[in-house]
DNA sequence: GATCCGTGGAA
DNA sequence: TTTCCAAGGAT
């Protein structure tokens, strides 16, 4: 790939002197993503290996073309298939479709999914029908300016319907252009999308802008997959960054997983100088069927600093018939897979045990038995640090 | 910019 | 079984 360095000449004038120019470290300003080679591969690739029958295909009718875009946002060919032959025998063209009442329309659309793509369809019919004398516009940014039709579909309908020189970025050409340049970062983060959209507009052929963009979906769909590509196949396998450094598998870079949600506990020790008191925790949920010490609430964290904890602590801790002093401990964070859980303990220190009527699933539990109790691993390691070292019991 | 929208297939 | 994501767009 061809890049054009660009090195405008910044010197400051006045106090700052210019270096000479060969000593600056070079900066790319501006790159030119450029490449007639690409375009011309997957041209001629598509002619060959491309997908021909596909239903919407082989038409240069607006209508039908808008309508396949559409149905096949965000969802798959043979999914669609069955929903567009039905849909067309039913409203031929875009008067038919803006004619009808939109329980009809629906009705048709009813299984598909993402319902306000067929409401956006509808409205869309007949806002060409009423502004556009029932004609698709042929400028993308004037398609793109109707109801459900984005910056790529509005490109690929003006490109497969007219011709025109239009560049689509959907998830095939974000795969593509991932692979084939080495592009690092989810695809659909801003910064990332940027400059997908940069290349896919410099890419464009000036001719067969159809068969190109065809071209890129059926790659993407066909060989350049997400699970295992087809790379023996590929016609940009020889210039595919990805391949040559063996990072196909690991591009696109995937979504980043969001951040896993986080709760917090407050724990009690309640003890003696011989006994901890445990509860035997339900069988189901976490940590199910061990035990593990009384819990008094379970909050998102931001709910309570430590200080509006100890209020609630306080009559939790009487509710026990218990004194209504404590000591707080260091609190920790356990990671599960599916959530943190940042543990508050407090020290309850009792002169002498007391019971705890009608608690059938509390147990008074032996110190010297902590190391081989059933406890979840970190209260196993909070409780041995508190009665394994003699230095924290004081 | 993050979220939501739906269903089906693949890993 | 769960997770991811597929010819995106609207809010």
């Amino acid at each position: 790939m061809k890049q054009v360095v660009e090195a405008p000449d910044r010197a400051a004038s006045g106090a700052k002197k210019a270096r000479p120019r060969a000593a600056r470290p070079a900066v790319n300003h501006s790159v030119d993503y450029a490449d007639p080679g690409f375009s011309e591969a997957v041209i001629r690739w598509q002619r060959q290996h491309g997908r021909h029958s596909l239903p919407w295909q082989n038409t240069h009718d607006a209508y039908r073309i808008w309508l396949s875009e559409i149905m096949l946002q965000q969802t798959q060919v043979a999914a669609v298939i069955p929903y567009y032959q039905r849909f067309l025998d039913r409203f031929p063209n875009v008067q038919a479709l803006a004619e009808a009442p939109s329980e009809d329309v629906m009705a048709h659309w009813a299984g598909l999914g993402y319902y306000t793509r067929a409401r956006n369809l509808h409205r869309c019919a007949q806002r060409v029908v009423a502004e556009h004398g029932g004609i698709f516009p042929r400028d993308p940014g004037l398609l793109a300016e109707l109801p459900g039709i984005g910056r790529s579909t509005a490109a690929a309908i003006s490109a497969f319907a007219y011709g025109t020189r239009a560049a689509i970025l959907d998830g095939n050409v974000k795969r593509v252009f991932c692979r084939v340049f080495g592009i690092d970062g989810f695809p659909g983060a801003k910064p990332v999308e940027d400059q997908l959209w940069l290349r896919a507009v410099a890419l464009l052929p000036e001719q067969d802008v159809g068969a190109y963009t065809q071209g890129l979906m059926d790659l993407g769909a066909t060989l350049c997959t997400r699970g295992r590509p087809a790379c023996e196949r590929c016609p940009l396998a020889a210039q595919c960054v990805a391949r040559a450094t063996g990072r196909t598998h690991l591009l696109p870079t995937p979504k980043p997983k969001k951040a896993v949600p986080e709760k917090s506990t407050t724990m009690l020790v309640i003890a003696d100088r011989s006994h901890v008191l445990l509860e035997q925790r339900p069988d189901s949920g976490i940590w199910g069927g061990l035990l593990s010490l009384p819990e008094i609430d379970v909050l998102s964290p931001d709910d309570v600093d430590a200080a509006g904890r100890e209020e609630r602590l306080a009559p939790a801790v009487a509710n026990y018939g218990l004194p209504r002093s404590f000591d707080r401990l260091q609190p920790f964070t356990h990671v599960f897979t599916h959530y943190k859980l940042h543990v508050w303990p407090y020290h309850v220190r009792l002169d002498s045990r007391r019971e705890f009527a009608g608690e059938g699933n509390r147990v008074w539990y032996p110190v010297a038995r902590l190391a081989d109790a059933p406890l979840p691993a970190p209260v196993k390691k909070l409780l041995l640090a508190i009665f394994g070292e003699p230095d924290l019991l004081s």
